[in-house]
DNA sequence: TAATTAACATACAGGGTGTATGTATGCAAC
DNA sequence: GTTGCATACATACACCCTGTATGTTAATTA
């Protein structure tokens, strides 16, 4: 018979908060946000809303930290793709394809670009994954705009704008289109963004 | 002392419904659909809970009502500001500046491109505004994009991707960016996508 | 080992949604 | 015009969900 090794409070707060965010992350990519009643994701998580309201302020706040996660994991799932000395226009697209990769994950879009901005707003949403290295794009759209001489504020409105069809693609993707397509297309919108 | 005219069914009908959509309007705007519980919009309204549900199955095929509407009146709009005979090229670059004249009247970025969305689902939404009209951009680009001879199914795609920069030059506009900057991003992306 | 605090579970109060029921007015047939 | 039915609401109710307050056990600290 093992021993049920007496845990300290430290590695039992982080099992019980993986547990409920898992949980969570579980039903809300199933039902979204809001139709997911808290009892159901502590009855899945084998615990009761007393342990979600210990370790969280209160339903928003975790689904913050869930979508907190997910960001670093779009992000370090992308960072570690990432090649060094690629020309500009290469590390672009290969940005691009690391990027859809990493939104293949099941629910990543609706949490991400859904449920997200919706829960949180766009303010927040921004805030979130300019924190997680969200500004790779820019970084990179301005190496390789750079001989167009352009001012850095049309640049990064540039990279707004490019960001918006990386998620509408993910979107669509998502939704059963086919990726080669929008890859091509993608690809073709980089090309003509940089071209001198 | 005017006489109180005895009102027909039919406009008893129309004057409650859209006085429930107006408040309901108001209240989605300014806290969100989740956030505004109906007794609040019935109340602004002058009414009770049971006329709202009389006329609406429940409170989510109200806010589809409100989107149905505020959809069509963007569409209406845009095509009111149409003029026959442009180039292509000219007719996207005045179809991108309707948009945003359309998209300007407070409360139709958060209705159209946040709650939309996160309640209906991409899927509905899609639907939604295809049906009024939605795919004005997709003809022009077709004819602007057709000296470049591609595939259907990419110009396509290309559209939806440019739909997408769109309502994100949208966004970034209703949350206090220049306008002056996203329309010449805006246009600077058209003048590249259909460059031959 | 005694005291304190963290990690939960249980119990409760308030509010929101949807439905069932009641009422008055418009409408249509005779 | 009055009899009967349908429409347009208002009122009342049951259920569920959220957040908080309180209780209990185990870990940490003195």
């Amino acid at each position: 018979m093992q021993q049920k090794h007496r845990r300290s409070n430290r590695e039992r707060s982080d099992t019980t908060r993986t547990a409920i965010l898992d949980a969570a992350r579980a039903l809300f990519i199933e039902s979204g946000y809001a139709e997911t009643p808290t009892p159901e994701i502590v009855a899945a998580a084998g615990l009761t809303r007393g342990a979600l309201y210990h370790h969280f302020q209160d339903k928003k706040a975790l689904f913050r930290a869930l979508i907190e996660r997910e960001a670093r994991e779009v992000a370090s799932s992308i960072e570690r793709s990432t090649v060094e000395g690629l020309p500009p226009r290469e590390a672009l697209l290969a940005g691009a394809a690391a990027y859809f990769d990493a939104m293949a994950v099941p629910g990543r879009v609706r949490l991400l670009l859904l449920d997200g901005p919706a829960v949180l707003g766009v303010g927040e949403m921004a805030t979130i994954d300019a924190a997680h290295g969200g500004r790779t794009l820019e970084e990179g759209l301005v190496a390789a705009m750079a001989p167009q001489g352009l001012e850095k504020k049309a640049i990064k409105a540039m990279a707004f704008l490019l960001s918006a069809a990386f998620d509408r693609a993910a979107l669509e993707i998502d939704a059963g289109a086919a990726r080669a397509d929008y890859a091509y297309a993608i690809d073709r919108l980089i090309d003509r963004l940089i071209a001198p």
